[in-house]
DNA sequence: CATTCCTTTGGTATCGCTACCATCCTATAG
DNA sequence: CTATAGGATGGTAGCGATACCAAAGGAATG
């Protein structure tokens, strides 16, 4: 029912041979004129955009891929697609592949160890062209397929001591103690420690470690009774605050290793009239836009996410385009952020 | 350097026709027993699962798409994939993907019209077997690759005119003009909007049709300089309103067409020490987990993201089953949550 | 004008899998 | 004991592109 002009078929159902055919010329100088048109002469490559363009045609990137052994594809596992925090990660890792000509495909592996290894089965049977994992912590099915598809890997949740190949991160260790050592030099004395499940999810410990190492070389009593593990969310935070209160009226300073977790416990602090940080000192993880908001705005720690994304993409980008496979560690670093709360 | 045990060729290497042989059968029943293993017999499957695992032989998903002209991956487009909003809905159809054997390729589309262009163009070379789109604005050439492929589409940002194919949402008119009827039957006469860049984004022109539509039926003088466009974010919303308060002080609500700009707005008044909702009251659309936990919470529209991102995901599975295709229109329609802000 | 070289073009053989059809075997009926 | 059906297997021919090599054409050289 096509009114006037030319008849094109569906841009679905032609191939390059049909191009080919309308151009007048071989399959071969199609594919040329599409992938690297300095190679075609100049006449050819018209005749070719023309056929192109008249038949509104999509090269099929399945058969490329196949062909060529090339995928342009790459693997995301993360362990909540929900979490804000992954996402400007995510969308800062879309941006550089993006630039590149490449495709992101995103899994959600519900911080289960095992869904992890069900995802990179999955993508690897789709031969992506490189993976990105949050996690750094592997199942050993996970550190084989690696190995033995060679494909480039990065991590970039912890800095591993033993990476799966690249790692782009920050200490967790090292981030948490800076952050209660600050909190210790600003005076507070009894400092709680609410941490995330720590549960298939060395981030957590490692924080967590941070912590009694801060609060050691400050020599300050060590008291596990002053930590609490929560999952993450608003109200999970504002209880363990007022746990934490109830049972250790003199505590001074609680840090949340999770940022959702101490904007609750802020909020709680308002809706109960504790003054913050009069009553007690609120800092948190994470740099969520979000605390630099709040009133008063939370101190807390700047991890880049966003450069941890660029950086990973960066250095799958060049190890696609031919760099030498070498083992990296980049340490991305964290910043203090002193705001009102402490 | 293998220790012991069987040597095994990496596993990224091994294909079908290498299982098939060292289990002593056809490249045919190995296919078999991996897809449809009822269709083989007993003492093949043995066979076969014993090469497959002894060589961790991971099937081609490439090969298999581009010979069975099926695709596994449903390829997503949202405006940005940092915005929290959409990452409840990416998690749930996700999920539902995931439970079906399918993935998910995602991309950001920034908010740019020719963006989405050039990206559904890339998702469709990808053979996607279905797409999924935020936006219901589309380029012509959109339309057409759409309708000439004839992938199964989702629009998920609105209730469109006229579908591409399938939408599952709400109707932003609707939503808005309830919010706004909601502020008017609560007793506010001064009520000013302010809306997210209304470029390019029929979303927002929808919601502002229905703030102005309220105020007609309710016969509340309609005053576009109560109107403000400002772009997303905490600042932003907090410089809306005291632009607003500044230049219109009979102010009495404002409701904000974007979740973080009214939660930066209760901030603002937090900091000036205005009583919300005695100096002005805030209303939020879009309900964010947040915004029940602020001080106080505020009252919002309840749209059902989950829901959505699971419906569009199950309507897509459908179809892939085979569903006879119908232009659908599922309205999940919205909830008005009447909270302490107003 | 013949020779060499380089650029442009085309042909052929895969890539790893699945669809489709032919074959074979066993079980059941006649 | 033969005929027939039906399930289990295997062979062959693609899917739609690219890699690699061969051929052809034109410019540069002696």
């Amino acid at each position: 029912m096509s009114v006037g002009g030319k008849r094109k078929r569906g841009g679905g159902q032609v191939n390059m041979h049909d191009i080919a055919r309308h151009a007048g010329v071989s399959p071969m100088t199609v594919s040329r004129a599409l992938r690297e048109p300095a190679s075609v002469s100049e006449k050819m490559r018209r005749k070719v955009d023309a056929a192109v363009r008249e038949f509104g045609y999509l090269p099929n990137r399945i058969a490329g891929s196949l062909s060529s052994k090339r995928s342009n594809v790459v693997g995301l596992v993360v362990p909540s697609i929900r979490n804000s925090l992954y996402a400007s990660m995510v969308q800062a890792i879309s941006e550089v592949l993006r630039a590149n000509g490449l495709h992101l495909m995103i899994a959600d592996s519900g911080h289960r160890l095992a869904d992890e290894e069900a995802l990179v089965e999955a993508l690897l049977a789709q031969r992506v062209c490189g993976l990105v994992l949050h996690n750094t912590r592997h199942s050993k099915r996970v550190r084989e397929l690696v190995r033995s598809t060679g494909v480039p890997v990065i991590e970039t949740g912890n800095l591993p001591a033993d990476p799966l190949d690249m790692a782009v991160s920050y200490s967790n260790f090292e981030a948490a103690r800076a952050m209660t050592l600050h909190l210790a030099r600003l005076g507070y004395r009894r400092i709680g420690f609410v941490t995330l499940p720590l549960r298939d999810n060395d981030r957590s410990e490692q924080r967590r470690r941070g912590y009694f190492a801060a609060l050691k070389e400050q020599k300050l009593p060590v008291d596990s009774s002053l930590v609490l593990e929560a999952p993450g969310g608003f109200s999970e935070g504002g209880d363990a605050l007022g746990r934490l209160i109830q049972t250790h009226p003199d505590i001074d300073a609680v840090f949340f290793a999770g940022d959702v977790l101490a904007v609750g416990a802020l909020f709680e602090c308002q809706r109960r009239g504790w003054a913050v940080p009069g009553r007690v000192a609120i800092a948190s993880f994470d740099d969520l836009d979000l605390l630099r908001h709040t009133v008063p705005a939370v101190t807390t720690l700047r991890l880049p996410r966003q450069e941890i994304g660029r950086r990973s993409a960066e250095l799958l980008v060049n190890r696609l385009r031919g760099a030498t496979p070498e083992r990296l560690k980049i340490d991305v670093g964290f910043e203090i952020v002193q705001r009102d709360s402490t």
